[in-house]
Formats: structure tokens, sequence, C-alpha cells
DNA sequence: AATACTGGCAACCGCGAGAAA
DNA sequence: GTTTCTCGCGGTTGCCAGTAT
């Protein structure tokens, strides 16, 4: 006997989320919680699969959640971790807080693995490609196209661990992070998350910044729709 | 200006684990 | 112990914006 499928697929939406139901769900969820994701396009009104939500939920309205490039730190952290956990995307999101696995996942594979190989650094092992050290004796890859022409050489001893001088010569090419909250949560005023029941202590309201605040007032127009 | 190509990201799919019956 | 069901995870796909030709 074949395991049933997650919901009735027919007359489900699928595709990318709009604006009001986005809406839809911070209103069920804000209501009622996290439970049950079966029941909740039902119970909200809304055209969806119960995964469907609890994606659309978890990667793109959790309040909590941080967005914008990973810092350098972060991109760091992810290397560090994916040397130990592999793939194990959930696992590494568990130790950035504000991430999400499939943020995590989709970073991973468009931009530190590219920047791992042109390392010399195989993206799976965490060692190098070579025996030889990594850049400079590369006939492949030249150090100017690794390094960029601003930057001065690297040391052609270039350990196995991602967290070495190699990183941080890389560090200028990656942006500060840039936390917002998804567009659909500037419909609620902070003050609407309190009581708010996160069990994860890494919630990020304390660290959400004046930066963000005035970004929240400058969409103050919104709060108008309610 | 039009078309082709590429990269980034949101969303989907299928499977496994664990809980519930 | 077995079956059924839900949830979460990881891999993959497809859309879209930006860039190159």
């Amino acid at each position: 006997m074949g395991r049933q499928p997650c919901c009735d697929k027919v007359g489900l939406k699928k595709g990318p989320w709009t604006a009001e139901e986005d809406e839809k769900l911070i209103t069920f969820i804000l209501t009622n919680g996290q439970c049950c994701w079966r029941a909740v396009p039902k119970l909200a009104g809304l055209l969806r699969c119960g995964k469907s939500c609890r994606l659309r939920w978890t990667n793109y309205l959790r309040p909590d959640l941080k967005r914008g490039l990973l810092s350098d730190d972060e991109e760091q952290m992810v290397i560090e971790l994916h040397s130990q956990l592999g793939n194990r995307w959930s696992k590494i999101a568990s130790h950035l807080p504000g991430r999400t696995d499939n943020e995590i996942k989709n970073h991973w594979n468009t931009h530190i693995k590219k920047k791992l190989r042109k390392m010399g650094i195989d993206p799976v092992t965490h060692k190098p490609l070579r025996e030889e050290p990594c850049l400079h004796s590369s006939p492949q890859v030249p150090a100017e196209q690794v390094e960029g022409k601003n930057t001065t050489s690297i040391s052609a001893t270039c350990s196995v661990s991602p967290s070495s001088s190699c990183f941080s010569e890389k560090a200028e090419e990656i942006q500060l992070p840039r936390m917002e909250w998804p567009e659909s949560a500037y419909l609620y005023g902070l003050d609407d998350l309190g009581g708010w029941d996160f069990t994860s202590d890494h919630l990020l309201l304390d660290s959400f910044s004046q930066c963000q605040r005035a970004a929240l007032d400058q969409e103050s127009w919104k709060f108008e729709l309610f």
C-alpha cells in the first residue's frame, strides 16, 4: 500500500506566493500558532498544500528570519560546519540564528562552492583539490583570477581548514549582512509579535537594528492596509 | 533593440524518521 | 509489531532579473 500524498493536490495552487496569500498565512499563524500543517491551508483559507505553507513560513515569512547575504562570519561558520556535518543543512542552519536551511543550501551551491573551488579546495571533502599548494601554482586558475586584481598574493600554504587565512583574504568580497524582515512581515507592527511563542533562543528581535526599524518606519504605509 | 545566456533564489518533489493509532 | 500519517530534510527544478552578444 503506497503512502498517501500529503494533501489532495486537485485544485491546489502552485508557484510563487502572492502578498495576499502571505497575509493570510501570517495572520493565521500569528493567531493560532504553528500546528498541524495539513490543516493550515484549509483553516487559513488558502488553496495551498500544507507542505507548501510550512515551507513558505519557515523559509520566508517567519519574523525571526534574517535576510540578505551571509556575513563573513556566517559564511565561515557554514564552511566549518559543513566540513563536520556535510550536507545536513538543517543542522547547519540551527547554528545560524535567523538563517534557514534552504537559504544556506542555496548560498552554498551558488557562492561558497565556487569560492572553495577557486581556492583549490574540494567543497565536498574540504581538502585540497591537488597535492600542490592551492591557488598560485594552479595552471588552470591564475592567482589574479582567484583573488582579484587588488589583492596581494596569498600564502601558498593554503590549509585544509576553511577558516584559514585564505578565507580572510576574501572578506572584502563579502558584503555586510543586510537584515530585513520579509516584506509581508512589514504588514505587522513589532508589538504584534509580543507574546508570540518562539521557542528558539535565537529570536532576533533583540538584534533588530535601528536600521531595520527605520526601514520599518518607511514601510509604515502598509499598516494602513489593516 | 532583440535575443541568448547565466546566476540566484523561491518553491516543489520524493523520501525517511518518528509519532500515533 | 504493524500500519498509517505527519513533518522535516535534502536534492532538484523552474522562474526571473541581470548581463553579454
